[in-house]
DNA sequence: GTCTCTTGTCCATAATATGGACAAGAACGC
DNA sequence: GCGTTCTTGTCCATATTATGGACAAGAGAC
């Protein structure tokens, strides 16, 4: 009875509504599946990310799967969104304000630097590639195709998107994602050093990329709220980005973030 | 327990799993909110729809606006689908199968009748327009977005996949959908009717569509294992679609249903 | 002002979802 | 073949959770 009363008093601080404990892990768990893009996830990877327990996670995606939201792999028996979740997409307009405003910055951007440019959203404490541009030059970083998903911090656009937010939001993000961050090889530690790195500067960077020998640079988008919704990044070849060359794209990439800023505030 | 012993009984014969009511309600208010498009749907209609009570339809509402899933509009104060449903839907390969299986035939279709074509699918108890080819002709019947979503059996689409399947699961259908079947101005009794008439025809046929004035053709397209999953729609002003005409298009959206059977099919 | 519509909240209670424990299947080694 | 170590799937007593009747508070209409 104490923790209702103090539930209660808290709600009206921040917002935990209490009676939907169900509906909140099944959507923690297709924010994992998410992650798994096509492929999908198996079961045991689901129970690790979420720290629920096995046969919760089991009955959860099960439903999913009858209510078609979920689909199962034949061979592979792993589990992956399904194709309602589109269908359910389809009822609001795309492509969404963001990649509207963003789509100028991005064609000029890209021609300005050659290298491969993206643009990537927050959503909860995931990242979330929304659009690509492949540029002219011959070699370019083509492994993140939109729709990867990763935990905010492991990429240099999660780690521009945290360097943009208050840090003990930043640090609570972190920490949810501490579990999630082995699968990258990273841990919270790194993560928050990195962030502190790209406050100084203004801007994320990876000396070392996800994909091996690649370098990355992002800029952070902010609404007009000030809260940061989306980073825009280059990726390349680390022999491409010296540090002559990163300032240089470092300025193109912060100029049009500004710019992005303008149109999605007016 | 008596109960219980029946429910696993009849798990091995249809799917009832048990475990996740709640899981099960939300999904059904979010198909309702997705109907609802881009305007959304009052709180009021999703608990007629549904048939919830309201303090349960209003919980699960505000649980998933707190999780990004819905999303409430400033003025009307009416409940839509959130930003992090597309975004969730990114992980899967987009355009689907049957979209690029459809395509050849829906161009072929569409240069030869000269009408607005669409392609409608069956998800759960809805029909959901997922494509769309505007004629040459001048005039044009617009009002079927992609998108769209409508109780199934009030278009010709639904009709014509109603007609595909055993009466039986037709009828199930028909049944759940009463409630919502009065915002369209028809009933069971019709729907029904038309379904009838639909299987005599080969095709399903609506002489006063959803707009006034205008009529629609439609002929359904079944998956490999004979479930009706999709169907071809040509809607046109009344006056260009007589017997003679009908006869025509009705051969043409015939003939391309095979087709993509064929393609989807290998 | 009152009436009628909507949306929002409370809380005792019934019903639901939970998870420990166990089982069964798959993949590998020897 | 048989043990070992993975994985996934199931059961069911239980406590926690979600439920909905009842009440309240806005927002319009007139």
């Amino acid at each position: 009875m104490d923790k209702r009363r103090s539930a209660k008093s808290a709600r009206s601080a921040v917002e935990p509504r209490q009676g939907a404990q169900a509906i909140r892990r099944a959507l923690a768990v297709l924010r994992i599946l998410a992650a798994g893009r096509e492929d999908g996830v198996p079961l045991a990877e689901v129970v690790r990310a979420t720290g629920l327990t096995r046969p919760t996670v089991h009955r959860i995606v099960h439903v999913l799967i009858e209510e078609g939201i979920v689909e199962r792999h034949g061979r592979s028996g792993r589990y992956a969104i399904g194709n309602q979740v589109p269908e359910l997409a389809l009822a609001r307009p795309r492509p969404s304000r963001l990649q509207i405003a963003a789509n100028p910055s991005l064609q000029r951007a890209s021609t300005e630097i050659g290298d491969t440019l993206f643009l990537t959203v927050r959503t909860g404490n995931d990242t979330l590639c929304v659009d690509r541009r492949i540029g002219i030059y011959p070699i370019q970083v083509l492994s993140i195709e939109i729709g990867a998903r990763r935990p905010l911090g492991v990429s240099s656009a999660g780690v521009a998107i945290l360097a943009a937010m208050p840090a003990p939001e930043a640090r609570k993000i972190v920490a949810a994602n501490e579990k999630r961050f082995e699968a990258y090889r990273t841990d919270v530690a790194t993560v928050l050093g990195e962030v502190t790195a790209a406050r100084r500067l203004g801007y994320g960077m990876r000396e070392i990329g996800l994909v091996q020998g690649t370098k990355s640079i992002s800029t952070w988008i902010k609404t007009p709220d000030g809260q940061p919704a989306a980073a825009m990044t280059v990726s390349a070849v680390r022999t491409r980005l010296g540090p002559r060359r990163e300032q240089e794209v470092a300025e193109i990439l912060l100029r049009e973030a500004r710019i992005i800023e303008q149109a999605i505030g007016g």
